[in-house]
RNA sequence: GGCCCCUUGGUCAAGUGGUUAAGACACCGGCCUUUCACGCCGGUAACAGGGGUUCGAAUCCCCUAGGGGUCACCA
């Protein structure tokens, strides 16, 4: 046994990994790398009604698009298994039963309206809600007579009353709680299996974790835990409790804030380093001003000094253009290659693309890949280059092709597409300028008639290199029944 | 309701007794540009309130208010 740092992240496989459970994992992960320290991953299913395996899958997959890595646990096995508390539950039996027998654990038979009953009783007296010990004194032959009545006990831990406990929150401080304020809770369900508060005990203790870093809202369960421990003898670990990360009307983030699950940003098109990035500025910040961060150089910053105390609102705005600030500065391959599985959803694209599209399509992306906030946008921005007809004439660009100039430079623009020899940016250009000199226009007058008729609005990528990429037949094609449309129109 | 945590601009946040109270997103203005976007430059905007302590408080203490978490045979 050496004095390593070993830090865990343990999800309960109910439902996808969310964006808070994200980042404690990944505060996690920086501390272990930190400090040299070693990073487990356990799976907390005692609850048998809704963990479920698939969910286990999605949210390892989820850590693995992170970045992150573990050195110990499911998937990778290690000395201190198994990893899924399922597994487990041996080593738990030994420990109750210890507890049991040493007088610090009992059986309880109260059933769940009694429980209840006593609950809103306490509750009316503005007392902490909680199990008052009612079953603590039971002799042996009351105990065998609830069982054979068909009872099913719960173990409970026999909490000391008059004590202070102290949480010593590396995050927080010193944190006091009253164990009179905490009743006799449960540490075996009825079904034998363990409950949270107790099995987490067990495997953080036999796990040798020396640091718990996990969400504000088990910081209240903490003094229970501590109990465990002192009444097992085990070694404490430290705890430090990051604050809550919240929706934008300061409620703890849920689905109705939008897209929580991290399965959800990956589907939009979201880069990884970006939501790592802008998760590691939620409750965290770095000692100078930047804030555009490789996870590899989080490592380097990070600590848990620098961690706040107050919960934060998730930031859409900011996510996104910090995702826009990746994106823009990713390889148009790798963009062009997570949006293709969009454009073939959309049809835009076939299941099989020819070399020629692929090359084509990292042209198209690199032109506008600045403008995206995440990949899946690309599906609306890349609609101008495809079809023989423009979507819709905005009003603006109706109004500019009003002019007689504007549809004469048009026309001419066509009529000059056709005749040349080659298609490049020179050969444009060229055009242009023919143009430009015959009908003595130049600038916005020169340039934006061309891009209505062949968008229909006044905005969009650079002219030329849309002209280019979308080919001789589009644009003439385009530019045709544009102006073929303006003069249906205006006669009738 | 009891217990616990938190409180700097709309949001993320720096700040640890003496600062013109950083920076980023968003917003507004300007520049760049054939347009949009990008980029660049600039601007609006904050110490929840009240008492102390101190020569001096965003920083320390107390109270109030507000927000949040938790009180399960869920984690």
């Amino acid at each position: 046994m050496s004095d390593k740092i070993r830090v865990r992240f343990a999800p309960s496989p109910t439902g996808p990994l969310h964006i808070g459970g994200a980042r404690s994992a990944l505060f996690n992960w920086l501390f272990a790398r930190k400090r040299q320290g070693d990073f487990i991953v356990r799976i907390e299913d005692t609850d048998v009604e809704r963990s479920n395996l698939v969910s286990e899958e999605v949210i390892l997959e989820d850590l693995k698009w992170m970045g992150l890595d573990w050195d110990e646990g499911i998937q990778v096995g290690g000395e201190k298994g198994p990893y899924r508390q399922r597994e487990r539950l041996e080593i738990y039996d030994s420990y109750w039963k210890r507890l049991l027998e040493e007088g610090k654990a009992y059986y309880c038979f109260c059933t769940e309206e009694e429980l209840e009953e006593e609950r809103e009783s306490l509750r009316k007296k503005g007392e902490m809600p909680r199990y008052l010990g009612k079953c603590r004194d039971l002799t042996q032959a009351e105990r065998d007579k609830l069982r054979e009545e068909g009872r099913k006990p719960v173990v409970r831990f026999k909490v000391t009353w008059g004590e202070t406990i102290t949480v010593e929150d590396l995050i927080r401080g010193r944190v006091n709680f009253e164990s009179d304020g905490i009743g006799d809770f449960i540490l075996v369900r009825s079904d034998g299996m363990p409950t949270y508060n107790f099995a987490v005990v067990i495997d953080d203790a036999l796990m040798e974790i020396t640091h718990v870093i996990r969400g504000e809202e088990h910081l209240s369960n903490t003094p229970r835990q501590m109990m465990i421990y002192r009444a097992l003898g085990f070694k404490m670990t430290s705890f430090a409790h990051i604050s809550l990360i919240l929706g934008e009307d300061r409620t703890k983030m849920s689905k109705r804030h939008g897209a929580t699950a991290i399965s959800q940003y990956r589907k939009m098109g979201y880069l990884p380093e970006a939501l790592v990035n802008f998760l590691a500025l939620l409750g965290w910040a770095p000692e100078g001003e930047r804030e555009m961060f490789t996870l590899h150089e989080l490592v380097e910053e990070f600590s848990l000094e620098r961690v706040s105390r107050s919960a934060a609102v998730f930031n859409f705005r900011k996510l996104n253009w910090m995702n826009g600030e990746y994106i823009r500065e990713s390889s148009p391959e790798r963009i062009r290659d997570m949006a293709i599985p969009y454009l073939q959803e959309e049809g835009l694209v076939d299941e099989k693309i020819s070399s020629q599209d692929y090359q084509w399509l990292k042209e198209v992306i690199a032109l506008l890949q600045e403008q995206l906030e995440y990949v899946s946008q690309v599906v609306t921005h890349i609609k101008v280059f495809f079809g023989d007809e423009i979507e819709e004439l905005s009003p603006e660009g109706a109004e500019m092709l009003e002019d007689e100039q504007a549809r004469q430079i048009v026309q001419r623009f066509r009529e000059e597409c056709i005749q040349v020899e080659s298609w490049d940016k020179e050969t444009i250009k060229g055009i242009f300028k023919r143009i430009g000199k015959e009908l003595g226009a130049g600038g916005k007058k020169l340039f934006q008639p061309v891009r209505v008729g062949l968008t229909g609005t006044l905005q969009g990528p650079d002219l030329q290199s849309l002209i280019i990429l979308l080919g001789r037949e589009k644009v003439a094609n385009r530019l045709q029944n544009t102006l073929h449309n303006l003069t249906k129109n205006t006669q009738c």
